[in-house]
DNA sequence: AATTAATTTAGAATTATTCTAATTACACTT
DNA sequence: AAGTGTAATTAGAATAATTCTAAATTAATT
């Protein structure tokens, strides 16, 4: 539940270029966040936020989880209307929405992928932002050789 | 506000291959996605089938919509956790959204893309459906000379 | 210490969607 | 043609994620 120095730094550059206040709160979502890799809701960060910081509230959490959003630090993720998940990874990559379990994947894509899909766009289009979700199902590889 | 033969046709085989009804409210709401292809909210859809069909009721444009789409004939489109949206495009396509003006553009894409996505998904990854959405603006082209 | 602006907080409000239970429509039997 | 059964429609209540509001707290600055 703490930054790592490096991050840390990261963390107050990302905010202070949006003119925002690295409070306490908001370091605190944020570590949460990194240290446990999965896409947890609002809800889910409000829960384990509460743990270790159990005056925090649950518009301080959406407050917070917008404000790391606009400056960069995490990802919104959305699949159809479910609540809205949230991810550390900033590198390319797409997600894969198992219907049966509703566990999120991150998956690596190369750069190269996205300018080919931005190719595509009539030139007076310009993107901020590409989500590529996947929805579908796990098979079970039974290797029983 | 009247299917085609063809799309009839397309319609009630659609339904009847999930042993639905192809019901007045039904091929109503299908027909009017169809003919106006812009991409409707569950509520615009409700406004305009009013139109139309006085006693049609908000429940049932939920509900025909669902079926609609589990029958594979239109697909919904989300953005963030804005309202669904309905589109009868069933070619490969990605949508464009305009934070500016919120509207919804389709933007045609080649199978070989999706295909290429697929292949860096892990090999027991089984995608039924990929989204791909692009969020930005639409800069004006002035053309003077 | 006083002032100001930003942030946090609790709880109310909003809103898209789903649920519930009653009614209606329709295909199928008698 | 009347009766039966199942699916679909309907109105309105319920749900749930998120946003809003207004008050309280915090932190930085004079």
């Amino acid at each position: 539940m703490q930054l790592t120095p490096a991050y840390k730094t990261i963390f107050k550059k990302a905010l202070e270029k949006s003119s925002l206040k690295p409070t306490k709160q908001r370091e605190h979502i944020f570590s949460l966040i990194l240290n446990k890799k999965d896409h947890p809701t609002a809800d889910e960060i409000f829960t384990r936020s509460r743990e270790t910081m159990p005056s925090i509230s649950l518009a301080t959490v959406y407050n917070c989880l917008e404000t790391l959003v606009e400056s960069g630090l995490i990802r919104q993720v959305n699949f159809e209307r479910e609540s809205t998940r949230y991810c550390p990874n900033l590198k390319p990559h797409a997600h894969f929405h198992c219907k049966e379990t509703g566990a999120i994947y991150d998956v690596d894509l190369p750069t190269s992928l996205f300018e080919s899909l931005k190719r595509h766009l009539p030139k007076n289009f310009e993107p901020e932002q590409i989500d590529i979700n996947f929805n579908g199902s796990i098979h079970n590889t039974n290797n029983h050789s």
